[in-house]
Order: structure tokens, then C-alpha cells, then sequence
DNA sequence: ACTCAAATTTGATCTGAGTCAATTGGCTTT
DNA sequence: AAAGCCAATTGACTCAGATCAAATTTGAGT
């Protein structure tokens, strides 16, 4: 929550090196488009705790994540906060009907963005239904996130949200270095509080519990999955 | 759950008169693409309590509603359900990338829709990007209220759950008859309670606790907002 | 109107997760 | 290495909403 201090590097030709560039909207795009596509995004730096927009701004800028991660959520106004989201390198950030945000979005960590003035991006949408394609698809691949998130939001307990959370992370992280038992949880622990709808105590305990059974290990800055297997089962239950 | 007796009219000029023309994805097309289109759709009729679709079926086509409301859910193995929406005329359904669809959908009372087969409503939307933009907007907007339900699923309490369904619902029926204190509730207290999360004993018990206050009253099939002004205090709080 | 089944409401009790309150542990700064 | 600070853990207790168990009410079919 410092003042936002970002760094802009001048355009230019960046997508080559691009870690992202096959995930991302991008990969919508042939060689040619790309060439013309990089001259629209910035790649901006966010340092960890950094806002990138908050909920009610005008939207002025879509997002494609190239570095690192964030957390997107809303509150109420009493200070109450839900996660809808964490965003990680690939996503694209930005789509909405009301021409505001519908959702903050904090770097968790050091972010790397590359931003495209809204203007500019949607015209050369226009004439290429092919990255209009690519964003639908990504929408479409959200929202049935979504619905996957109210059903454990809704009607899981927290044993059953705890597991469900660490295996569906270690999933996303599976473009990283491939599927892996150890899991890095770069978010705090309000952090995964407020994206399962639970308090910190909650999982704190939730996690030394699975410790205690020998499902996992609690590690510096994330868990080891001992017992994959079981975690499973506590998800599925 | 009675077998799926479903009555398919001859496909025909039928758009003339469908009364979501304007509210739907039909509502980007001009006259001579409408004429077009309606020979890819049927009219098919659902009674009450008739499965659409299903969560794992395989996706064969997409669905406009014309008449009439569905629920849209998720079932966990032991039986648990998390309803992620109510569908309403003019929603499109059945978008989806993995080939199948991600939630069931039930009739809740006599449902018309407009059914259009995958292959062919897929190369219609091929040339037609404005549909697509279209279709992407309908799913931004979902993904929007998918994020609103998360919150209210994952951080608030009993009554303003309900308070806020009441109100939220009360609003989506605009369209029919302007905005009405009268508000018709076609969907069971099980299907209420799914929706937010809670269990019937807590919704009833809510609604007798709203009636109490002079809030709402209980009517046959629905419910009066006497008090709007304090549902809205209690769903904003 | 009469019967039966299903939906809803109401009551009594229980419990999973929240709240409140210390500790403990890890970094950073000096 | 001591001090200070913030994040995380642990413990004791509470409570909102769940569960279990009856009534009621509603509705469809005869």
C-alpha cells in the first residue's frame, strides 16, 4: 500500500523475449501481429504490496502478467475482504462491461506487467476476431473457475477448503517446473483466509493439522504435499 | 425428474415474435442475419423439474432462454449442491471449453428455450465477429456477477445473504413488469438456500425473522418488500 | 371435500469456525 | 546480538448457523 511508485521502460521490441508470449493472449497472434501488438504494451514494474487498480477506477489499461503474482479481490465497506482471485504469469487482466474494474489487484511480490492503453488495444481488436477469440476463451476458462470457487465457497468445510486450495495451486503452478510436491505459497496467510472464505486462525490450524497427520510440511514460504494422495481425498470428501 | 418429454417445434420464422430478440445474442444481429439464424435454432419446452443438461454431458448445443427460469448447479460426490446462478429469458447458456458443460441446469416451472447444435451455430459465429462480441460481453458480465456471489458467499452472514437475494433478484426481474415490491419467488427454499450457501432452516428462519421486523411479508409464491430501504441497509452492512 | 406426500416452518440442541487474547518465530535495523 | 516488528501459531471461550426432530401448511390427485 506504498505509493505507487512504477517503472516504465520504453516500447519496443520485448515480446521476442516474452516469457509469457505462447500462454498468454498473445499466443493469438502471428509473427506480424506481434511485431505491431508490442507497440502498444509497456512492460510496468509493481514492487510487492503495490495496488495495479483498484475497484472503482475507470478501467484505463488492460494487464497481461508476465512476473510474478497477484491478488484480486473486493471489499465491503466495512472492511471486509473476499479474494475472487490470484493471478499469475499468462493471465490477462482488465475485461469489463461497466468501464470500471470490478475487482483490486495488489502485487504479491514483485509483479511485472505489460499494460496496453484501452484505446489503442481495442482498436486493434477490432479487425482481428482472432484475439477476440483467445480473450472469450479466456473469460469462458474464468468463469467456470468461478463456479468452481462458489461450490467450495459455498457448501465445503475448511478442512475440504485447505486441501482443495493447496492442490489447485500446485496445479496452476504446473507451467513453473512441472508438477511438483513442493508447494511455494507466496500469499500470506490472510491472504489464503480471505480467498477461501475462512479467518487466518482457520488455517493456521488447518494447517498444522495436515502437519500433525503427515500431509504435509509446513516449509519456509510454502508447504511440502507428503501425502498427495491424501490430500486428494480430503478435497474430494 | 421425470424423463425428458421435450416437444420441438419445425424450425421457422419464429424470431418475429420471440420476446428476448433484443435482450439476447440475438439482439446483434441485423434483420437479414436474423432471418438466417433462426433456421439454426428450435424452440424445445421443458416442464418443470426437467434436466436441460448435465455437468459432465458432453456439449451438443447452446441454449437461449425464452420463457421461464433454470437453476444452474453443481453437485459435490456426497451430494452437496452449490446453485451458481438462476437463468432468466434472454441468458445464453452452454459456453465452455472443455466440450463439456460445467454445471447442471433444471427447469424451475414450464422453461422455453432456443436450441442451437453446436457445429452449425460455431460456423455461423466464424464470420460474424459482432456476435462473438457479443457472446463475450454476455460472459463478462457473468464472470462480474460470478465475483459478486463469491463475496457474498464467502463473507457475509445469514441475513444479508438473504436481504441481498431478495434484492438482487427483485432487480434481475426489472425487465418483466418495472421494478415491482412485489417480488415472485419461483424457486424452492431449497433452491434459495444452495444458492447462498445456507440450509433451509436458515432461510425460513430469515424470512420469518425479516417478516417480524416489518421488512418483508410472506406472500403465496413469493414475497412483498415492505421495507426496502431497510433490506438495503441490511445487504449493504 | 378428503388423502397423502412434499414443502415449509418452528423448536431444541450441537458444533465448526469465529473471536479474543497471548505467545512464538522470523526478519530487519541498529 | 539485542530490540522491535509483523506474521503466524496456539489456547480458551463463544456463537451463528447446522443438525435433528416435530409440527404445520400447501398442493395434487381422487
Amino acid at each position: 500500500m506504498k505509493p505507487s511508485v512504477v517503472t516504465i521502460e520504453p516500447s519496443g521490441h520485448f515480446c521476442d523475449d516474452c516469457a509469457v508470449r505462447g500462454a498468454a493472449v498473445c499466443s493469438s497472434l502471428d509473427a506480424a501481429e506481434l511485431r505491431e501488438f508490442e507497440h502498444l504494451g509497456r512492460r510496468v514494474h509493481f514492487d510487492s504490496g503495490e495496488t495495479v487498480f483498484s475497484e472503482e477506477d475507470i478501467t484505463t489499461s488492460f494487464y497481461n502478467v508476465l512476473e510474478g503474482v497477484m491478488r484480486l479481490y473486493k471489499l465491503l465497506p466495512d472492511g471486509r475482504r473476499q479474494i475472487v482471485g490470484f493471478a499469475l504469469p499468462g493471465d490477462f487482466l482488465g475485461m469489463n462491461l461497466s468501464g470500471r474494474h470490478n475487482f483490486s489487484a495488489d502485487a504479491i511480490g514483485a509483479v511485472t506487467v505489460c499494460q496496453f492503453a484501452k484505446a489503442p488495444f481495442g482498436r486493434f481488436i477490432e479487425d482481428r476476431p482472432q484475439l477476440l477469440r483467445r480473450i472469450n476463451e479466456l473469460a469462458i476458462r474464468e468463469l467456470s473457475q468461478a463456479r468452481d470457487h462458489m461450490v467450495l465457497l459455498g457448501r465445503r468445510s475448511a478442512d475440504e477448503k485447505v486441501a482443495t486450495f493447496l492442490l489447485g495451486w500446485r496445479e496452476r503452478l504446473v507451467g513453473r517446473n512441472g508438477l511438483s510436491d513442493t508447494v511455494p505459497l507466496p500469499m500470506s496467510r490472510q491472504d489464503i483466509a480471505d480467498y477461501l472464505g475462512l479467518t487466518i486462525e482457520t488455517v493456521s490450524r488447518t494447517f498444522t493439522k495436515l502437519e500433525r497427520h503427515g500431509v504435509i510440511e509446513i516449509i519456509h514460504g510454502g508447504i511440502s504435499l507428503l501425502d498427495p494422495a491424501r490430500a486428494e481425498a480430503l478435497a474430494a470428501a
